[in-house]
DNA sequence: ATTCTGTGTTCACTATGATGCACGCAATTC
DNA sequence: GAATTGCGTGCATCATAGTGAACACAGAAT
């Protein structure tokens, strides 16, 4: 999937490797050893356990279980221990300071905190009966993905054009005008995420 | 690798890969599935699939994150698999409607076309009284946004929670454990992106 | 017999995992 | 001061994980 070329493989941050990542350099300090020390112990050699641990590798299967026994546990142990540091941001629901847009036909709500997510962002968007929102080409590669809670609306990108009812999602590229207009009578409400590469 | 002299280099033989190519064919063959339909759920290719199952490939723990998370189980309980995993059952909905997960306390709906992006992934969840969705670690940089449609949750990241009502939304990191809980009597209903990075 | 549609495999290719070795940096020791 | 030891990271390199497209083989419909 995903396309060929460019793109992003395989989601550079490896997930794994994150896992391990988080812990492992936790593990290892707390039993006072040395990268070459779990190098020697594991197998795997010290650069590599270097780059695992500042997330700069995704580790194989086979690496992470010579990791994993070197510390005398099993990769799920090694992969699913517990973390560190996260906090869970909230925006509540009358708080308008996250409203972007709002007029008669079109009120868009920002989900996502701005500013703390660069590359993703999370609207709802509440269209009244005939109400349409427009845009103009976003950055290059962006792409657009909406799911619709309520109402039928017609997606337009470039030429394409769908029409989409409760329970319905699409994506499309919007670095070309694209636009989500109200199809039918009453309101509709949809979710959008834009993502920017 | 490493290793002790000699030895051979890597290839297979490696317990990950191992216990990967036994399982996986059974689990797939066991729920019906194709390498395709395996293929579009996990994101990885269909030749990766196939090669893994031949053990002529030893998977990152990226990929085998996913192929777990297709089975909507954790790494460790692929990996380590004994057989006997929780029955999770998964059913067809409607074209890209795709029922990812469900039992009688969780529900959880694909919005997102499969396949089609793969470092977002939009759910509808929905939890019956009392229930929950409770989550290993997604891959490194993993964030999760989610709003409350209906009902009231809890969300718990980590050591942090956040209670929600509906209209509420909430981002916090999903590469460390997290869940999120009906709080309320009824049903709830929210909707999940995933960004992976 | 021909098309299909779906299965799994093999191919050429690119991205990157994984390595050994060399380097920079501190804290010891001479 | 200069060497030494131990630490982690940055190369250049090779091996391979991961991919899309093409392939071969089935069974079903025409």
């Amino acid at each position: 999937m995903t396309k060929p070329a460019s793109a992003k493989p395989s989601s550079a941050a490896d997930p794994a490797g994150g896992h391990l990542c988080r812990h492992l350099k936790q593990l290892r300090a707390g039993r006072g050893w040395s990268l070459d020390a779990l190098a020697k112990a594991s197998g795997v050699s010290r650069s590599m356990l270097s780059q695992i641990e500042r997330g700069r590798a995704n580790p194989t299967l086979a690496v992470a279980f010579r990791i994993a026994r070197a510390f005398g546990m099993t990769l799920g142990a090694l992969v699913e221990s517990p973390g560190a540091t996260s906090a869970v941001e909230v925006i509540r629901a009358g708080d308008h300071a996250y409203h972007y847009r709002s007029d008669k036909n079109c009120r868009i709500r920002t989900l996502s905190p701005l500013n703390l997510e660069k590359d993703v962002e999370f609207y709802e968007v509440r269209l009244a009966e005939g109400g349409a929102l427009r845009s103009s080409p976003h950055f290059e590669g962006t792409r657009e993905f909406l799911t619709v809670q309520k109402g039928r609306v017609r997606v337009e990108s470039a030429s394409d054009a769908e029409e989409l009812a409760p329970g319905d999602s699409a994506t499309y590229r919007a670095d070309v005008p694209h636009a989500i207009v109200n199809a039918a009578k009453g309101e509709a409400v949809v979710f959008l995420v834009d993502i920017y590469r």
